[in-house]
RNA sequence: GCCCCUGUAGCUCAGUGGUAGAGCAACCGCCUUGUAAGCGGUAGGUCGUCAGUUCAAACCUGACCGGGGGCUCCA
């Protein structure tokens, strides 16, 4: 620590008298004489420690403090310290970008999930060279020990020095501006990168902070560009486009390399990829983009996880419906969604048009459109008879197919696709069943996650965005309500989404972490008190008075093919037996047992297993490692030694072996293995 | 929809102006083998499509189609 009779309104880190002698700081320090106290001094010296709380607030180190306030030490390892760390290491970006292209003018820089972006203008795209040179540059910078230096300034100045910067000045006063990190709180402020031996100002940029103390903060091998990217400007489609540069660091090399191998690791998880490697689907140009096609491997999971879910359907008390793909207009006007979502819809198809000989319509043509949802049609059910109190809740469930014109850019493999199909269902009930309707539901739902393998959740609850939906305030504030306290009940953590809503009512929806950590938006549950009153939708109650019914929409996959590319992804393609496309391959160890493993074979198909005798012309080590790379659960061998026991030798997926196992026992293995629905 | 990147055999990729290559897979042989690739041979591509530049285009230019990364959107 600088000796206080120096007067550092800085401080000087300790501990590292090599790296930086006091002597050095002579001539940046001041020299004023003033007896004053910095959040360093309080908290500081630490190299963990990146920035102070101060009464509070996230404050840099320099900050002077008094000795009344509270002044806590916050580490790189808190999420606000990794996060200041991030947008430091962006300001570093920015000037290594300004150093690179003098005519690169300054967006915003935030940090995000797991790194940092900034977003620059500039009359050339960024190039995956240009990458390389940039992180260059930043290294040296960091390497610089350049100090972050916050400087309060009055909008005049701040506008004057801003002048070549358009983006920032647009910042200053404005009220956008308010939302983003370089402005904020009730000064502007500006943050200065100066040398560390000459005090000269390097760079600078209009920044709210806090920072860390000078760039040695970032260790220069955890940084790292990691792609570019267009982004519009404060993310509005009708302002200019940018050129984002995200990047990523962290607080050691270790951690960066742990981040990039999680990288590594959910690239090798890609359903995409796991998806054409098994022969499990794919997504012929030729039909079009984001429509798939199963293959006969893919199709046979999809119906055991269909299968799976009708019978736990069924046992739920949920009656089965069929609705068409295609349906006119006026239903989707009654239901809503061509008010709301018709950008999302297939263009119509215009039927059953006449025109005569002079081009006079004689029959006016009907639009016809491909259904993005299944709801409307199910309310045509419901209402197709009259509808008694006793048959309430009615729970129509349909696998049903739906089509939704999804912009070109986001379509992606079968998690986000063009044509996919719903697990959809609608409850109507009455609003005193609600509560216990979906308490059941949440039950079932996670149940059933639970049992295809999925078990860290948590609980989201949308909220009304009130420009695009439709009922009354107090509708939606019943029907919240309502949802809220049922997801409460589940003692699962619970997320609030602000504005987060389907425009006909709010949602819960269950968050699932897969294998490896990662989040996925899984069930929804919708509560809509719209839809029936759209559709005009009765029951006759006890007394005889018709009243409305209330509606939930569920979806519990939410899409099959989405669940399926996320269980995909979950297991890296090794699915627990009962979900494997193939579950048993027999290898014999040469032709001459191909036969005594036929036997095998036919009795574990007897006993409903899908399995398969290898009896290509490869040899035995070929085979294994080919049912290795499929990825099936067990792989039976069977040799002279089996052969004359009447055995067979496991061999599972991790390598392990179990040789001489009588095949009856061998079987029940197998068989109860697929029935518990147990990974192996 | 917008920006950038990208498209060569079923798959992974090489080939940057002079009439297309490898490995794996497939097919045909040989080999008869005990826990992740035995050996040899054959076949397979109008280089995404369509225009343009050029004596000559997989290669340069444009448009379109598909894929990837983002932005936006996601009932």
């Amino acid at each position: 620590m600088l000796a206080r009779g120096q007067g550092s309104p800085w401080y000087c880190p300790s501990g590292q008298p090599s790296a930086r002698s006091p002597g050095s700081c002579r001539g940046i320090c001041g020299t004023d004489g003033r007896d004053v106290t910095t959040a360093f001094d309080r908290v500081g010296g630490d190299r963990s420690v990146v920035v102070a709380r101060v009464n509070g607030e996230l404050r840099d180190l320099a900050t002077e403090v008094s000795d009344t306030d509270v002044v806590e030490p916050v580490s790189v390892d808190t999420p606000e310290g990794l996060a200041v760390l991030r947008h430091s290491a962006a300001h570093v970006l920015a000037q290594a970008v300004q150093a690179a292209f003098p005519d690169a003018r300054l967006g915003i820089g935030p940090p995000v999930k797991d790194g940092f972006y900034y977003d620059f203008s500039v009359t050339e795209p960024f190039t995956p060279d240009d990458l390389a040179e940039l992180e260059k540059r930043m290294v040296a910078i960091l390497k610089s020990r350049q100090r972050f230096a916050r400087r309060v300034v009055t909008e005049e100045e701040a506008v004057r020095e801003l002048a070549a910067e358009p983006f920032k000045l647009r910042l200053i006063g404005s009220e956008g501006g308010a939302e983003v990190m370089e402005v904020g709180g009730s000064e502007l402020t500006i943050y200065d990168n100066l040398d560390a031996r000459t005090g000269e100002r390097c760079w600078g940029d209009l920044c709210r902070g806090p920072h860390v103390p000078d760039t040695s903060y970032i260790p220069p091998n955890a940084i790292k560009l990691m792609r570019t990217a267009a982004a519009y400007w404060l993310g509005d489609q009708a302002n200019e486009q940018l050129q984002r540069i995200y990047g990523t660091a962290w607080p050691s090399k270790d951690a960066l390399r742990e981040y990039l191998t999680f990288l590594e690791e959910a690239e090798k998880r890609d359903h995409r990829k796991l998806g054409a490697e098994l022969d499990l689907f794919s997504f012929p140009e030729e039909i079009g983009s984001g429509l798939a096609v199963f293959h006969p491997r893919g199709g046979v999971v999809r119906r055991v996880m269909e299968d799976y879910s009708r019978r736990r359907h069924e046992e739920a008390g949920y009656q089965f419906v069929n609705t068409p793909h295609i349906t006119k207009a006026a239903l989707f006007e009654k239901s809503g969604h061509l008010d709301w979502y018709a950008e999302g819809m297939y263009p119509p198809m215009q039927l059953d048009g006449e025109v005569d000989a002079d081009g006079n319509v004689r029959k006016q043509a009907q639009d016809y459109y491909l259904k993005p949802m299944n709801c409307p049609m199910h309310n045509l059910i419901f209402d197709s008879r009259g509808r008694s109190y006793r048959e309430l809740p009615l729970r129509l469930f349909e696998f049903g197919t739906v089509y939704r014109y999804e912009k070109s850019g986001v379509v992606q493999g079968i998690t986000r696709a063009r044509g996919f199909t719903q697990d959809d269902a609608h409850i109507y009930c009455t609003l005193e069943q609600m509560p216990g309707e979906l308490d059941a539901l949440l039950d079932f739902v996670l149940g059933l996650l639970r049992d295809y393998g999925l078990d860290d959740f948590y609980l989201e609850l949308s909220t009304r965005d009130p420009n695009k939906s439709v009922g009354s305030d107090e509708v939606w504030a019943q029907a919240t309500e309502i949802l809220r306290q049922a997801a409460e009940r589940q003692g699962l953590e619970l997320v609030l989404d602000e504005g987060g809503a389907a425009f006909y009512g709010p949602k819960i929806s269950v968050q699932a972490r897969d294998a490896i950590g990662r989040t996925w938006q899984m069930s929804t549950i919708q509560v809509d008190f719209n839809l029936p009153e759209r559709f005009s939708l009765e029951y006759q109650a006890p007394d005889g008075s018709r009243q409305r019914p209330v509606m939930i929409h569920r979806a519990l996959f939410g899409s099959i093919e989405r669940f399926f590319a996320i269980l995909l992804e979950h297991y890296a393609g090794a699915f627990p037996p009962w979900l494997a496309p193939v579950q048993v391959v027999g290898i014999p160890v040469t032709d001459a047992h191909i036969d005594y493993l036929a036997d095998v074979a036919a009795r574990l198909r007897a006993r409903g297993v899908r399995v398969e005798v290898d009896t290509a012309d490869d040899r035995m080590q070929k085979k294994i490692r080919n049912a290795q790379r499929a990825k099936v659960p067990y792989m039976l061998i069977a040799g002279e030694e089996d052969a004359a026991a009447g055995a067979v030798s496991f061999r599972y997926r991790d390598g392990t072996q179990k040789n001489g196992v009588p095949i009856d026992e061998a079987i029940d293995e197998i068989v109860a293995a697929i029935d518990a629905r147990v990974q192996v």
